[in-house]
DNA sequence: ATTCTTGCAAACGGTTTGCACATAC
DNA sequence: GTATGTGCAAACCGTTTGCAAGAAT
């Protein structure tokens, strides 16, 4: 999280086989500061400080570049627009239903119970956890009337 | 899955405080009677064969208040639209990348060892496990290139 | 020089909204 | 009779697409 100079990033792309441009360096290095999950208007407006000639166009096709050659990973919990993470590895998220805020946790389930019977036969790629709740920052409204 | 009649069904929407219409009725039966988690369209598609004069928007209206109401499941797994389920109570989703189905997975993931830490401070309300892959019917494109 | 990427703007698709009419209570 | 729900159509918003100009290799 310190001490990445552009070079390591422009590295990075590289060896995703990815063709470097000011942009795609721009949007990744945006994506890799942060520890919210940013939409990618949340991230073209970030890029575009910088760079004010970014198209939100180019933010969409790229991000969704990275995601494809396993550069990010992208998070879409319930009734929500994409949400990206430029960080890595098997991890699960705690969403906010207030704020909309997403959180990293890091090793709360084990993977192992996992287990998907085979009865069903259903080969599992990638799974995700989400748990929605309450950050510490927003109360629940009174209480969820659930 | 069986035996219910209308005068069940029209109990259980106004056991939840909803006024009761025929729309109404036939979108929670078309729910309740289908093990698919169909999206609003799926739902407008089916019950527009015994009403043909009911409208797109009145799924979503009565879709979006059963939800509120705590009558339905609402399940929006990654990059996808909305799909819902009459099934209640904790269950997780197996969602097949390729033909987009989702099945329920019964009781795969112990609910216990979910804890998140306290540091997080955050109020878990509802957790749902995204299981991402591959179901029998559809054979991996060759091999996921991740 | 060729291929891939960008920017722009238009199109798209799912969902929401506003409003007049109809229905449930 | 009053509040609520419905149907329709337009609006909305996030995202995708097509294409000509520009940049990377």
């Amino acid at each position: 999280m310190e001490g990445k100079n552009d070079k390591d990033f422009i590295a990075t792309l590289r060896d995703h086989g990815l063709q470097v441009t000011y942009q795609r360096l721009a949007i990744y290095q945006a994506l890799y500061y942060t520890k919210d999950h940013p939409s990618a208007e949340v991230i073209y407006q970030q890029v575009k400080k910088r760079f004010p000639m970014i198209s939100l166009g180019t933010v969409y096709k790229t991000l969704e570049k990275f995601y494809e050659v396993g550069l990010i990973q992208k998070v879409s919990p319930i009734t929500e627009v994409a949400r990206y993470d430029a960080k890595m590895g098997t991890h699960h998220h705690l969403v906010c239903l207030a704020c909309q805020s997403i959180q990293d946790v890091e090793c709360v389930i084990g993977e192992p119970q996992i287990t998907v019977p085979d009865k069903h036969g259903f080969q599992v790629v990638r799974q995700q956890v989400v748990l929605q709740g309450y950050c510490p920052a927003c109360k629940p409204p009174d209480s969820d009337p659930t």
